[in-house]
DNA sequence: CAGAAATAATCAGCACACTGAGCATCTGCC
DNA sequence: GGCAGATGCTCAGTGTGCTGATTATTTCTG
């Protein structure tokens, strides 16, 4: 039983793909605020005053990296977290206007990172390579649920 | 400004294809043996007695990830690591006998899995996905050199 | 109203992945 | 032979991401 080729391996070319991205946004982006913050940054733009447990949702990502990176963005003033006089269990989130400020800032860039990451592909092939992966990923977070 | 659409973000996806990816891989392949680490043994499988530097560039990853993921192998006992007497920097690389074994169950689960993993889409959709991700992985790879 | 169940957050522990710094070793040039 | 640069590895520090256990609070039920 030989080696396999992993160039066929979905999880390998996804990890590559990850590790392609983030080291660019490094260098277009932001190497303070990371994509996942700006995931967060950006939902809460959408939706203001949102649990941890609600945006862990939107964001798909877990409740304790939520936490974490929650606690990162408040550490850098960008987040507010206070806890909800209603229900004590919950901390509300809120984005400063130094948080809003940064998504302002990131929106531009990201748009531009986008086109140089996906440049070796063409409109249709882009749209293409967006849709399968989003349907791969919804189907199995949902063999999950 | 208002918020962006994340699902049109290759970045924000891919990492969400690649959480989905390690969360079945935990349930359908090995809870013990991660899929990087499996890459690493796959490599080792394909081309033994090389040094860590060597073998970084074969699954792409970091030098400094691989001393550690190479150093939780071999506290395992499925990698040895021996410094080479002809070059006192290279720690030559080799699988053990139970490396090649783990190595062998987990290509016939990893197979099942991504047949899994990949069901949403019809023959066809699969190659264009692995093939538009790995173009995209590449260039962006020659981008860093 | 009291106890049980559900919910939100936190914490500890692990793996992955990077950068940048430092150390040992080897190679090439003088 | 000796020094400079290149090379391979390790280490410290940070961030992402998970699980499983614990804590606090709320809600549901008898």
């Amino acid at each position: 039983m030989g080696a396999v080729d992993l160039s066929t391996h979905p999880g390998h070319l996804a990890r590559r793909l990850q590790q392609a991205h983030s080291l660019l946004w490094g260098a277009m982006v932001s190497e303070e605020t990371t994509s996942p913050q700006f995931a967060v940054l950006n939902a809460l733009v959408e939706k203001p005053d949102i649990d941890q447990r609600t945006l862990s949702e939107h964001v798909h990502l877990d409740r304790s990296t939520i936490a974490d990176l929650v606690a990162r963005l408040a550490r850098r003033g960008l987040v507010e977290r206070v806890r909800d006089p209603r229900d004590g269990r919950r901390n509300v989130l809120k984005l400063t206007d130094d948080g809003v400020r940064v998504h302002r800032k990131l929106v531009t860039r990201t748009a531009r990172m986008n086109r140089v990451f996906l440049a070796p592909l063409d409109e249709g092939e882009r749209e293409t390579l967006l849709r399968l992966i989003a349907r791969v990923a919804d189907a199995a977070e949902e063999l999950r649920a």
